[in-house]
DNA sequence: CAGTCGTGGGT
DNA sequence: TACCCAAGACT
């Protein structure tokens, strides 16, 4: 059976036999979430396949976010854009607009771009693990989970549920991030030779549902029976994670000007780095001090600044307050930047933060309008 | 290779 | 409230 590991606590629990596979599969056939881009379990054994650009399009919007946040995306994405050839075909710049809130956005640029190379070379994904992980932003677990669900490869998908249901079955004591390796070796060992694909999302399922990072619901546990985790009497101490390093706080000023007619002065940020290729109203810079600098003495140009409000956000890495101040202006607009006219605003590729700000100042601004 | 990169929902 | 963290990739 599987070799010992040194690290393994209960090594009695899971054999690493072809039960875990055939305990969750059986789990999955009854218990599995029905999602926009999935089709019905034993798609292979029927004669059918997903479709392999529905597939990789959900796989890059799911990494770091929920599955609630991704489903009207992929909505709007599919229909827009039906083919990996309808999505080459399309301007970044709508890319962009259609991406913009759901964070992350060097996603939506390499999206565009590993689209327009599939369309390139024929407009067929590669359909092999490797083939895959050339491809701009398709990494070690996306190229797995394509290679699983889209085309029946046995590949080990390993994301953040999986780290999660294998560290709690093997009582694994490493902290996560130390102990990726080990994780991939044990899960490669579960994959089973048939419904790959199906093993991967049920793996994902059971983490999602039941293997839950706070109060898992073990007694549902379709691989209670194996798992060390819960025979230690505390599962949700798995896994192990390195402590957090704190979030320094940056401040800064933001400017919304007004046209007489109601636009909002708008420019577009530097394709790389944060908030990259997104478009959002002047600023001055975000820094750790706290100063003058979020005064209206910063404005980019001198207007009759007044100040609308504070707004609060929080990134990955810092959180983010900054002053709004708010003018009506005359005159064309400063090199760099463009007007954004009222019915606009809410098309425009801005992100939640920019849509925060221009609300403090013009509520309402930023909202959907309806046709008259 | 540790840091960078968003956002919203759950607890 | 404050914190956790989600179907990670890239440098």
């Amino acid at each position: 059976m599987a070799p010992q590991d040194q690290t393994r606590k209960a090594d009695k629990a899971v054999s690493g036999d072809s039960s875990v596979a055939a305990s969750l599969l059986g789990w999955y056939d009854a218990h599995h979430r029905d999602l926009p881009w999935r089709v019905t379990p034993g798609a292979f054994a029927r004669g059918t396949r997903p479709d392999p650009y529905r597939v990789w399009l959900s796989e890059v919007m799911l990494q770091q976010t929920t599955v609630e946040a991704v489903k009207a995306y992929f909505r709007t994405f599919v229909e827009k854009w039906p083919t990996v050839a309808a999505l080459a075909a399309a301007p970044a710049e709508d890319v962009m607009k259609a991406w913009a809130g759901l964070g992350y956005y060097s996603r939506a640029r390499n999206l565009k771009a590993c689209a327009d190379l599939v369309a390139r070379q024929g407009g067929r994904f590669p359909d092999t693990e490797a083939g895959l992980k050339e491809l701009p932003g398709i990494g070690a677990y996306t190229a797995a989970a394509i290679a699983a669900i889209a085309f029946d490869r046995p590949a080990a998908v390993v994301d953040g549920n999986v780290e999660r249901v294998v560290s709690r079955l093997y009582s694994i004591e490493t902290p996560l991030g130390e102990t990726k390796q080990e994780i991939r070796a044990l899960v490669e060992k579960l994959v089973p030779e048939t419904r790959p694909g199906d093993f991967a999302q049920a793996m994902m399922d059971l983490g999602a549902t039941i293997c839950t990072p706070r109060r898992p619901r073990c007694m549902l546990c379709p691989l209670r029976e194996g798992c060390s985790a819960i025979l230690s009497g505390d599962p949700e101490r798995f896994p192990v994670r390195l402590p957090k390093s704190d979030k320094p706080l940056r401040r800064g000023a933001a400017f919304v000007a007004q046209r007489e007619d109601g636009a909002i002065l708008l420019r577009k940020r530097p394709d790389k780095g944060l908030l990259g290729g997104m478009t959002e109203v002047p600023t001055t810079a975000w820094t750790a001090r706290i100063d003058g600098a979020t005064t209206q003495d910063a404005a980019p140009f001198p207007a009759g600044w007044r100040r609308a409000g504070r707004i609060g956000h929080v990134f990955t890495h810092f959180a983010l307050e900054l002053d709004v101040f708010h003018a009506h202006i005359e005159g064309g607009a400063p090199d760099g930047h463009f007007w954004s006219l009222a019915h606009e605003i809410s098309g425009e590729a801005l992100p939640t933060v920019m849509k925060k700000v221009i609300e403090a100042a013009i509520p309402g601004a930023t909202r959907k309008q309806r046709a008259h």
